[in-house]
DNA sequence: GCAGTTCCTGACGCGTTCTTGACGCGTACC
DNA sequence: GGTACGCGTCAAGAACGCGTCAGGAACTGC
């Protein structure tokens, strides 16, 4: 199932929307500002994002480009205005597409599939082995690979880390990244953090966790998952 | 160069995009029917499609379709009807985006830059080869040709050095610019941090780092990577 | 309201990396 | 033939970033 984070400051509109998306058979999050869509984008790992222009807190073009800084989620812009000017600046912010309002719902959604479908199989790795043990980002477990029935148990936030890496095997994820992801666009330069749950992932993951050889460190740089 | 196929019947306006979209730089094949697109499209692998609707010999969603059976390369629909039913049927058998006339060329161009972002890249080098190594700029990572998974550690600064050189390959990149990128404004005639962290990325990327091949001085101007 | 877990925050030691200085050599120019 | 400049190399101290430990705050379920 697509899931599809909506953002408006309009409740009535954010209502439609929600009704029409979820009758057409999408999971629906929503954010009323730009600060709630950072952390939504975050923490719920949205297929596509519909966003309206003219949030409260912040100017539409600017949350695109700051959210294309860390992830490419299709984005689909709804605005009031039609200029051309407006549009050009939101697509090349890193907008997907532009709908200018009224607009029918029909077109709406046949604009959510055509941006989707793009990405076609997003179809992400089950089960990740990890030294002795296996991870399973679906069912959101961890098990010693040679006796499933003993599980490892991760909090919160371990998870939304450990997925993060987990999601760019083999390729380095920057701190700025790594932070914006787990805890939120006011925390990018918090990098205890970072210490603190990767060295707690190790103790629960690595064989020896004081010389990790899959969640490694690049001094500097960020972390890295090597498979 | 982005080669785009534009495909419209009426001659005024097949010669208002070329005239458009060539002073943007797009190299530009033109069609006038359904039979000549498909022609145009397997003989000349555009990069992207810009497809007017109400082709005199076949239906435009019914050429979206066929071209969908054998390309993925993105269309854009220009089309004079705005109805919603229209939209969703174009959309839904392949299009990647519908522009209505009349439409800005300004916002024309932002939609092509919107869509061909999203294969762009899928046919970026992500990978150079240096000697024995092959560099992966995308994951951060060298790694042995012969051999992936022994990996050569680079420090934050060399992975900074080594990244500006070879976005320029074959180039002179000046010292200045090189201090300029690596450590900031204020650095600009520190020379001797080139000479030292040159000297260490070919230690760990020459064949032989007393005769390079690759990472070569221009005395007195800069360094050049040599692919 | 209570107990247990999870998260946040500060401090400290250690290893790596960066910075800085000095020296020899080749080349270009005088 | 002499000299000055730029480059490569080596070596050292300084600075930075990381892993680790520990205590308190906030949250959760009962």
């Amino acid at each position: 199932m697509t899931r599809v984070l909506i953002v408006d400051d309009e409740p009535q509109l954010l209502r439609a929307l929600r009704i029409n998306l979820t009758a057409r058979g999408y999971q629906v999050v929503t954010a009323a500002d730009g600060a709630q869509t950072q952390r939504a984008a975050a923490d719920e790992h949205p297929d596509l994002v519909v966003l309206d222009l003219g949030l409260p807190d912040i100017d539409g073009a600017e949350l695109i480009r700051d959210l294309r800084t860390w992830t490419p989620v299709p984005i689909v812009v709804l605005s009031g205005r039609s200029d051309a000017i407006d549009k050009v600046e939101a697509l090349d912010a890193g907008a997907d597409d532009y709908v200018t309002k009224p607009f029918s719902m029909e077109e709406l959604v046949a604009r959510l599939r055509a941006v989707t479908r793009r990405l076609g199989p997003a179809d992400e790795p089950p089960a990740v082995p990890i030294g002795a043990h296996t991870v399973d980002l679906a069912a959101r477990r961890v098990y010693r690979t040679d006796d499933p029935a003993r599980t490892v148990h991760l909090t919160r936030t371990e998870w939304q880390l450990l997925e993060v890496l987990l999601r760019s095997p083999g390729k380095l994820v920057g701190q700025r990244q790594l932070l914006q992801q787990v805890w939120g666009p006011t925390y990018r330069d918090e990098t205890q953090y970072l210490r603190q749950y990767l060295a707690q992932l190790r103790r629960k993951l690595e064989a020896d966790p004081s010389r990790p050889v899959h969640l490694i460190t690049e001094p500097g740089m960020g972390y890295r998952f090597q498979p």
